[in-house]
DNA sequence: CGCCGTGTAGGGGGAAACCCCGACACTCCT
DNA sequence: AGGAGTGTCGGGGTTTCCCCCTACACGGCG
């Protein structure tokens, strides 16, 4: 093939560098084309070489690659970023994803997968792990679901009036009893009626609670 | 290969079809074993076949392949959905990812592309159009580029020792002094302490400014 | 018409938060 | 050896919150 998918290997375990290195290089696609050890020579080799994709290992000493992706992003930008992870904290993908990188894989991975993995991103694509993906739907299916009205708070939060809702909202956001009074030009006195009314209706005690109620609601910004 | 990839090609263009058939036919761990030329039936095959890729266009008569898709899935858990659609509108993709397709793909694509897709949903992963996917990076990078002006205050709050890291969190919960103490098992004049010294170097100034960072720093949840 | 919910406001008292101090131990760095 | 940062606690005073109760006007509803 004229056009190699050009290839960085960044991890600090030598041997498994060697182990990917071989894989990669028995498909007549790939090139590996370089390798780095830590966050750091990754971003400075990325920079370097512009290669297409760069196979990236989170947890490395002194520079992660989650701390190295922003860099390589604004060093390279052409090229795709496939994290590789051994655990599979959801959270991770998260940030991934938000720092630019393309791709999410775990280190338990088939090697065909990563294989797949890497021409996905090479051609533009953003390729998510077999079980992050389904986090991922789990987790709009769980969205659209929490949006079901039959809740039993969120029927409780509706029944409020319009003051006792903005009290609610502005409570939760941390206001004080003066400062919303200030906001809603009222005396401090009724706005303290209000709270207590809202709070008894929501059966809530203590702020805590109310927090809690409003981060579920999702009725903060 | 003993075990291939068992596919059901969905689109209202018999020529169409016709010509995928013949290009994934030519791959040998790639198998077609059902057509439909409309939503309908192509629920039906799903729960027939159950077969491991469906490509699904989405522009179909009487039944597009949007509607078909929740259908699909409850009729065929284990199947994964690529969706084939010649419209780039990145609301379909949201819509798709949404209903549990695994993967979104523009007609415009190259014939490498569609291949390397179906074997990437095939094993469980996502696979998003690279056009898309770069809507979903400049999106995510813009996200970040917004956050840039907050950056100091990021700064500052990693700045925080471990106690006021809490503090700061369980504040913006909501929780009383006290109920920090009890968590911690301190003294409610020890969480005082931390809490001042925390709002001192955030440069904060009330409860609602702290809950405000934490809700833009989304150090919640 | 009277009841109920709502918007508005207040009094009073105890509890909690907040503010400005000081204190001591322990670690790390210079 | 000394200072900076941190983890831990306390005193004392001012402000705010929280709770219970009262009050009145207005609109809807049976």
């Amino acid at each position: 093939m004229k056009n190699p998918i050009r290839i960085v290997l960044a991890d600090d375990h030598t041997v498994l560098r060697a182990g990917l290195k071989s894989l990669l290089s028995a498909e007549s696609d790939l090139e590996v084309v370089g390798e780095a050890g830590d966050g750091i020579d990754c971003v400075a080799l990325a920079a370097e070489l512009q290669p297409d994709v760069i196979v990236l290992d989170i947890n490395m000493p002194t520079c992660g690659g989650l701390e190295a992706l922003p860099a390589i992003r604004e060093r390279a930008p052409e090229c795709r970023v496939l994290v590789l992870t051994m655990h599979d904290d959801p959270g991770y993908l998260r940030t991934v994803l938000r720092s630019g990188g393309s791709g999410f894989l775990l280190k338990q991975s088939a090697a065909d997968e990563l294989l797949s993995a890497i021409r996905s991103v090479a051609e533009g694509g953003l390729y998510v792990s077999p079980r992050h993906a389904r986090v991922l739907l789990d987790q709009a299916a769980a969205d659209t679901a929490r949006r079901r009205p039959d809740d039993e708070n969120h029927v409780r939060y509706r029944s409020l009036s319009d003051r006792e809702t903005e009290i609610f909202k502005l409570t939760a956001l941390g206001h004080s009893n003066a400062e919303m009074a200030e906001i809603l030009a009222l005396s401090v006195k009724t706005v303290e009626t209000y709270k207590s009314r809202m709070m008894k209706k929501l059966n809530l005690d203590g702020r805590a609670s109310l927090v809690r109620l409003a981060l579920e609601l999702d009725v903060l910004h």
